[in-house]
DNA sequence: CTGCGATTGTTGCCTTGACAACAATTGTCC
DNA sequence: GGACAATTGTTGTCAAGGCAACAATCGCAG
């Protein structure tokens, strides 16, 4: 059963339009939390990554995060600059141990912190029913792709 | 009553983290339905926004799409290029008035299928009413920001 | 009408993600 | 064990958006 038509379609009210704009204002909304510490949301969303052991090597967040892996290699450099991670020699030698550092656990405690205010803002007036089923929704998004 | 907690926080599994890549999954199927054109997501947002009469300025499409002014200038560029778009001059002598020709008037309709064709493949086993929650529930968060 | 802030579009510069090519390593199939 | 495909990370190159500075124009307060 197709849930839009070519004739009726209205491209703004449409599910693709409202996800692309509502993802920039999430991304602007917490970039501007993070910024004392210089982080964007992409670099913020490895640290999380890491810290709750969702990966330890670039590949594992790559997928995990559907991120480009010459811009993961870059994104990781950035974060060692900053002293938030390091790459440790690992079992296998293609790839590196990413571990954090203990600036970068100071630092993830904040990241959540700026998620979860800056989610709950967005998401000021749903029930928590709600608020899962729109998780809900958009995983079986993600499972059609 | 707050959606998310600091303690109990999974980032994976929040609102943030899959309007994210749910994003990229429907760009990714958008472009590649769109490749015999070589037309970007963006620039057939913007293509679908003239056609559809919902802006006619360069500064209209910016706000409607929350694109930046600089890069929309060079996408104007491009579309102009490919022989979809023309500036023709306008009552405001800042700006100039965006108008689809004629090739660019059979692109839409191509555009406008493929959207059709993308979102309905990820609103797969969506009820119209589940799909126009998750409508509403976008909506809501765009409001609240 | 005049002056001044706001709007509009453009440009240059920077950052970042996408893509392709590559080298090193690992795993698999025979 | 050895050939060969797959995985992993890196680099270079390109395209595109974000931001700041700017000029032209508009609109409004006085």
């Amino acid at each position: 059963m197709p849930i839009y038509d070519v004739k009726t379609f209205r491209s703004r009210e449409a599910v693709g339009a409202l996800v692309g704009l509502t993802r920039k204002a999430i991304i602007e909304r917490l970039e501007s939390e993070l910024a004392p510490h210089g982080l964007s949301a992409a670099q913020s969303l490895v640290v999380l990554v890491l810290a709750q052991g969702m990966a330890d090597t670039a590949a594992g967040a790559c997928k995990l995060l559907s991120h480009d892996p010459g811009a993961m290699t870059r994104l990781l450099d950035r974060l060692q600059e900053k002293g938030l991670v390091r790459r440790v020699p690992g079992p296998d030698r293609r790839s590196a141990r990413l571990e954090l550092m203990p600036k970068g656990r100071r630092v993830y405690a904040e990241i959540n912190a700026a998620q979860v205010k800056v989610l709950n803002g967005m998401l000021r007036g749903f029930s928590p029913a709600e608020a899962r089923q729109l998780e809900s929704f958009l995983k079986r998004m993600l499972a059609n792709a």
